[in-house]
Parts: C-alpha cells; structure tokens; sequence
DNA sequence: CCCGGGAGG
DNA sequence: CCCTCCCGG
C-alpha cells in the first residue's frame, strides 16, 4: 500500500486512496484548467543502477499519476530513454533528449495539451560533464512558451563552471521573446553562496521556491538526512533542484500556484526511486489585457 | 660568498662584488634618482618555522642592500614585526601592518624618500582566512601615490572569494583620486584563469609583469621547480605575486621600468629566504604637465 | 602552498 | 553526490 498520496495535475491532492481514484487519462486531459500549466522536474538517478527494477517502475507510476503537462528530467540514461519510448507513457507524452548517449536530460510534453513547436540543444563550451541546457518551445492553452532544464556542472569543484552555466542560463531566458512565458526548471546544483556570488537572481527572473514564500517542506531537493539512497553517514541537505520563472512582458502573466516535493514514498528495497526529490510546480497562466 | 648579485636601488645593478661595493645608506639616499620609486614585493612566508635562523637574517640583508623605497610583504607573523621594530631597518624605515596577530601584511617605507600621510586597512568581508587590504597613502618627490598590499585567499579551493578580494583590490584602485598613482603589489594567488573569468584586468589599470612585455624570468614568483623550500615532489609554477599600476590621471605620469625577482641566493641550509621570491620593481614617475 | 584521488565521517 | 582530511605524485 503506498504511504505517499501522490499529487497529480487534474486534481491538485487526491482525497480518495489511490488504488480507488480513476487515474488520469487523456480523456480528463481535456476537463483540466486549461489556464493550470503543471511542471514536475526531476533528477532521476540513472547513474544508480540499484534498485532500478523497483525504482524504475516507482518513476512510471509517478509519472502516469501525476501527469504533469512539462516534465523535465535530468541524468536519464539510453535505457531509460529506451524504456520510456516503448512505456505506455508515450501514447501521451511526447519525449525529447538533450543526448543519447552518457546521461542527460529529457522532457516528456503532454500532447493533449502542449504543443511542441520547436526545440534546441545548447552546449556549454568549458563543460567537463557533457552538460547542456535543452530548451522547448511550446503553445499551451494559446500561451508562449519557453520550458527549459539542464543538468548543471556537479560538485563543490564545479561551482565556477557552474557558474557559468548559470549565467547562461539565466540569459537564455532573459533572451526570450517579450511575450513568452520562459520556466527552467533543473538540477542546478547550486549553494547558496553561488548565486549570492552572481549577485543574486537577476532582475525580470524569479526563484520560485523564492516567490512562494519559501516554503521549508520543499526546501532541501536533496536530503541525505531523509533519503537514504546514497547511503551517506551524514547529513546534508541542499536545494540542489530549483524552478525559475520569467513572466511574459506581454501576452501572458504566469503566477506560481504551488510547489511541493514528488518521490518520498519508500520503496520495498527500502529506498527511494531517486535520491532526489522531484518539484511539482503549479502555474496559472492568464491572458494579460495589454497594456497599451 | 654570495651566489646571487643582489640588486639595489641606488644604483640599479651593482658592478663589484658585494663584499667591496658600498652599502647603500641614508646618506646615499639623498642622491638617488627623486623621480624613480623603488617597490620591492615579497611573501616572506612567516609561516615555515624551518631555518629561520638563517632565513631571517637573510631577508634582512635583502632589504639592506635593495632599499627599496616602499616594500609590501606578505605573511609577516608577530616575532617578525617585532623584530623589524628592534632591527636597525627601523632607522631609516617606518613599518605599518594589516594586522598584529595570526599573520599578516605589512608595508616599510624608507622615510628619507617617502612620507606617510596616512593608512587604512580594508578588511573582507566574507574571507575565511583574516585577509584584508593595507593602503597607505604616500608623498614621494612631490608625486601623490596610494600604494596597496594584500594577500589574496589561498589555495584553490579559494578561487571565488580570491576573485571577489581582487575585484574590491581594483575597485580601491579605481576610485583613488585621480591625481594620484596607484600600485598594488601583494601576493594574489591568482590562476590566470581567475582574471580571465574576471574578464581581465580592468580598463585604466595595468599588470606590470604583461606592461614590461611578459620577461619569462619573472613570470613565475612560486615556483617548486627551482624553489625547494616546500619540498613538493612535483613542479608547479604559477605567478601568484603581480603587482598592478594606475597611473594618475593628472599631476604624474608613471611608467614601469624593470622588474626583477629576488631571494634566489641559496642558503647555506639548502633552502631559500621564502617560497616565494620578492618581486622588484623600479617606476619612472614623472611631473606630467597638465593638458588643460 | 601544486594537483588529483581515495578514505572515512 | 555531502564534506574534510590525508596521501602520493
């Protein structure tokens, strides 16, 4: 029986056990909030081959349950891609990679309700990680859209490249068209001081754990004290996965709903499906009356 | 018998054996060339216990025979300030330092050339090791000068907050009054990949070391290669101690004119007076006629 | 006061 | 994929 109740997109939070509540399909896609933009990312451990014949598995289920319209994914590996491509998953999902080879990052786009318009690879010059940032173009409910994750340099050694990646980051989505709505959503691997060290979020983006108050049940993305997957003798919990948001200058107005952490169901082996949580971030999207 | 011909001020280079040239002396002083400043560089690596008893002594001969002008060292611990304060430098110099306990930097300034108007000591405000910058703010031969030291965070692991020191080192330099000359010398510690991602050393400030065309025999200021005093079994040699110049804007015309390393004479210990060697520097300043 | 890698908490 | 220490090169 699962210990977690999962959130999933239709509903917001499910009030009936979960093996009770009709799933949702693509038949209540068309029922949702077509203002209600719903984004889970997640750093899906590939690189652990333990467990995967639980936590692999674990992952599919989340996903149907929660079916969030953008899914952004980082250290898939070809396996994983391969799995998806033949899950059932894909009869609804559209699924694209930053790579194929190594590890790298993936979105999986809702095609009952996201249209994918375009994508684009950018490589980081200087990284030492085969690292990229994958960028999409999408309509959503007559919304522009700029979805975009990365896997970004990792490990306390990698804070200047992963500055830089940052940095670059950031531009993209400063870079976007006026009257788009640009989400990145990604493993940052970020300290606080980096981006304390960048001057802080630059003007015109937000940090929406940020903009939410900071809540502290979604803090830590990364959290040796609760998740024992890497089977760390201490503790240590970072805010190793973040969300930012830049709101359309025009069009659209975007504004965070909710944030809340995926993945905290034990496993049978006793583990979890990743060692670190994933963010469900909830976005309402309205037309913006012009302002001119 | 000395292995090194130790360079000087008054004269430049010496011509005889250092047993029959004369001493330079304040009497000497009075004759040196008023418009060329003498800065000598070092980090005089108070923290190695070993073979002070013939280091020291050695240091102090170095600074006898150079006179410099004005000297910036590094890593001074108490007992050394304290035996400066008892030596006989201290008839002919004055000692300022950034700090009296740990270590610390320090600057002499040969009071029958310089005079002392005043000294402030900038601390960092988020440096782990006690590191700060010392200014003082110097008359010499009619010229106003702001001279400067530090020692930049250590190690590697301290590139972003190296960086972040650096760049308040500039901006003080930056924002001297412009009738002034500025130099900075101290140790940096710098990669060049640290100025690099800087983007360079900034407009209206100079490397002297790149100014006199990059001389290879004063590249490397640390150097395990010829440097034994660490005992690293394997070559590193990286140019940690660079000295900066911003010329005055009005009022005096400065231009580096040599650059030297000292402190290469072996002891009899087999070891050298630091790890580091001292950087010397010679600057022509001149009157510069105003352009209004 | 180099660098990288590996162990241990 | 935490951090610090230690070691060897």
């Amino acid at each position: 029986l699962p210990q977690e109740e999962p959130p999933s997109c239709p509903s917001g939070s499910l009030e009936q056990p979960l093996e009770n509540h009709p799933p949702p399909s693509s038949k209540t896609d068309l029922k949702r909030d077509p203002n209600q933009l719903c984004v889970l990312c997640w750093n899906i451990d590939g690189l652990d081959p333990e467990d995967v014949q639980e936590r692999w598995p674990s992952f599919l289920r989340y996903l149907m349950r929660i079916r969030a319209d953008v899914v952004l994914l980082q250290e898939l590996i070809p396996p994983m891609a391969e799995g998806l491509e033949k899950s059932s998953i894909m009869k609804d999902y559209e699924l694209i990679v930053g790579n194929t080879s190594g590890y790298f990052t993936g979105m999986l786009l809702l095609r009952s309700r996201v249209k994918l318009l375009q994508s684009t690879v950018v490589n980081y010059p200087t990284t030492e990680m085969g690292r990229n940032l994958l960028m999409a173009q999408l309509s959503f409910s007559g919304h522009q859209l700029w979805v975009m994750t990365s896997h970004l340099e990792s490990c306390k050694d990698g804070s200047q490249e992963r500055m830089n990646q940052l940095r670059r980051v950031w531009k993209r989505m400063r870079e976007a068209p006026d009257d788009h709505t640009v989400i990145f959503g990604g493993d940052t691997n970020l300290r606080d001081r980096e981006v304390k060290w960048l001057g802080g979020v630059p003007e015109g983006i937000s940090d929406v754990w940020e903009l939410l108050g900071k809540p502290e049940d979604c803090r830590f993305t990364w959290d040796t004290v609760n998740n024992n997957n890497n089977d760390l003798p201490v503790r240590a919990r970072l805010r190793f996965d973040r969300v930012y948001v830049r709101p359309a200058k025009e069009g659209s107005k975007v504004t965070p709903v909710s944030m809340q952490l995926v993945g905290q169901d034990r496993l049978k082996c006793g583990r979890f499906t990743s060692d670190h949580w994933g963010i469900l971030c909830k976005f309402s999207i309205q037309l913006q009356l012009s302002t001119n």
